[in-house]
DNA sequence: TTACACCTTTACGCAACGTCAAAGTCAACA
DNA sequence: TGTTGACTTTGACGTTGCGTAAAGGTGTAA
């Protein structure tokens, strides 16, 4: 398929000057320019563009857009996979901003003092995670000790590094479940490591874990479409092969 | 106490550029101008900067702000509250941006072809999401039914009637909840109905039954994403108001 | 042929500052 | 007392990612 500007454009659903402006800066030239002048675009246009749109989207600068994709080990899988480690980064900041303003509105409700110090102490946290994403574990001493001077911010630490192996712990499932899911076979060395990460998870919830409290949440997980719809989301019937798995992982069935 | 420009700017984390153009706008006048020409600013300014760095945080334009802070009925409360909603959507669109992207990862997984239209198809879907958001839940029906209908929801271990007061307890929980939280009391006879409601629920699934592990539960839902997507979904704030809800009726929490 | 929707280049405008430059201020230290 | 050096001021131009005309050429359907 060719299009013109407009067409791409309503497409992709951006307006034409933007791939003009793409055109100028040199992120996205025309397959072609017809004999009146008119930029023609590709098939392959069609793809760079969604790579393009791709980046922009998780707020990625359109310079380094265009080194991503014009870099000659670029791999578009490995690139998606960084895209999506981008995007749980955010998340992870906006929960952490979110703690804090939560945090406001209970000192607020509570009808705490807060020095001046403390009114800013949400926002230069995140400074702070900003900066050891950039720059490593220097600053991190640096700012780190000052912070934890100001706010004795360990147990902050330490949900927040709960938080984290959890949420490793829940990837590692989503992606092991779905390697699992491929062979159909829920009593597959996979499937069962599925199982056993599940169990880990669960483990940060449960102190009291039993085998038959586990095998009840695999039942609940496919009984109810509520906690369905998360697995199922994926792949459909996802949510009932974790429940096999389960079910044999924890010895209810065979 | 009193601050210079960069004093300030250090206790908010800052440009001094920063505060002079908000001063040059008119949107961070401060205090008092020293014989020297120095901005001198107060507390009354590092509570308003607060205010001001608040909204910044979540895009809220310089000029938009300006607005909500000389809006005469303006409620610090209510302010923060608000604010908290808007993180809440800006999370839950990330959600579905994660989500697009790890279905395109699965389709480039299993190198399945896509049309150029369904190369766009994830930007335009989060369209479609964000006007499911605006205008209400006729096309949430729809969706609905379908998603139900592709899924053959036979629940395979349990028998229609179980199920159907399952469902029934289900939609109760919703309405009791949703009435509940307008209270916004989680020690609330409604509320407290609620948790009983979902200790029922529950107890479908579990034999073993506890209030430790109820209350565990409850953490859970609040803790992990993909629960708390659920019960926030309808109004954020929900899930962790049934977390305190079933906090106090098992006791954990007065 | 004329209307109308498309296309082109050129160019200025916008937010929210960053980044010089040139010049005045203040406290401390030799 | 002079002189650093860290601060302050105003002014002005640069940046990103386009929006929004302006002024003109192109394609086609009525």
């Amino acid at each position: 398929m060719e299009y013109t500007v407009q067409q791409l454009a309503r497409l992709a659903g951006v307006s034409p000057r933007t791939l003009r402006y793409y055109d100028e800066i040199g992120l996205l030239k025309p397959a072609r320019i017809n004999p009146s002048g008119y930029r023609i675009y590709g098939t392959r246009e069609v793809d760079r563009l969604q790579q393009i749109l791709f980046y922009r989207e998780l707020g990625v600068s359109l310079e380094k857009i265009m080194a991503i994709l014009s870099s000659p080990n670029f791999d578009r899988m490995q690139a998606l996979m960084e895209h999506r480690e981008k995007l749980l980064e955010k998340r992870a900041q906006l929960d952490l901003l979110l703690a804090n303003v939560e945090k406001t509105i209970a000192a607020c409700g509570g009808r705490m003092e807060m020095s001046d110090q403390e009114k800013f102490m949400g926002f230069k946290q995140q400074l702070v995670e900003e900066n050891e994403r950039k720059f490593g574990k220097e600053a991190r001493e640096k700012y780190g000790d000052e912070a934890v001077d100001q706010s004795g911010r360990k147990v902050l630490n330490m949900t927040r590094e709960q938080h984290a192996q959890l949420e490793a712990l829940s990837n590692e499932l989503t992606e092991v479940l779905r390697e699992a899911f491929k062979s159909g076979d829920p009593a597959s060395e996979l499937a069962q490591e599925a199982a056993d990460l599940h169990r880990q998870w669960l483990c940060f919830f449960w102190d009291d874990y039993s085998r038959e409290a586990h095998a009840g949440l695999a039942e609940m997980y496919v009984a109810d479409e509520r906690f369905r719809a998360h697995y199922d989301k994926e792949q459909p019937g996802m949510a009932a092969f974790l429940r096999d798995a389960i079910l044999i992982y924890t010895g209810q069935k065979s």
